[in-house]
DNA sequence: CAGAATCCTATGTGATACTG
DNA sequence: CAGTATCACATAGGATTCTG
């Protein structure tokens, strides 16, 4: 059994759901959708210090893993691009929590 | 709050603990762990295909943020290193397992 | 047996500027 | 608004050799 992860084959299903994960931005992507569908720009402003470049990446990372979906509608002459989280995201969040609730307990961690 | 591994400072605990999982062989090493205590040439067999170097630098990882600990006894003119898992350690397992069973339904893998 | 030290390469991440 | 494209750098991880 292998694990396909943006064309790089992982073993290990830890390690490969890790890697998205644990890549910057990710985790703070996932839960700034988990009540919200929201659109590129609101994204941005949600998850600040990240740059459009690493957003579209990391975006693109998720959606490419179905744990996001982007929806494109026309309006105007413009494109209203909105994002959320699929079934398999949201089944993200209550081991997410876990992880969360480990880190504050065991990581040295400081305020 | 942020947290702290080998010298970098997260501001996200699931980015943090994945940055620990999801670093090549971590994940395997832990689940060799789980229920024996281990030497390191153990483990170097157990782990196949991870180098002494990576087993060392991966362990060291492990140690240095209370996951796993060393143990070391003089025997003859020689040392026996054994590992083994933390409370910490251990109760990183079924957050482990919650994340296989959720990468075997929702990642794209092949046999 | 259990490491430490070196060298090398690919990838992750950021800064910045451009486009329709 | 929602992206692309290019450049630059630090880190991950492997191969290899050395040590007590």
């Amino acid at each position: 059994m292998h694990y396909n992860i943006d064309e790089i084959i992982y073993e290990c299903p830890v390690e490969a759901l890790s890697n998205i994960l644990g890549k910057k931005w990710v985790a703070t992507i996932i839960w700034e959708l988990q009540e919200n569908r929201m659109r590129f720009g609101e994204l941005q402003r949600a998850v600040e210090g990240c740059t459009k470049k690493m957003l579209i990446q990391q975006l693109d990372l998720l959606i490419n893993n179905d744990i996001v979906i982007n929806e494109k509608k026309a309006i105007n002459n413009s494109v209203e691009s909105t994002y959320y989280l699929s079934e398999a995201g949201l089944k993200l969040l209550p081991i997410m929590e876990t992880m969360i609730s480990w880190s504050n307990k065991n990581l040295s961690c400081d305020k």
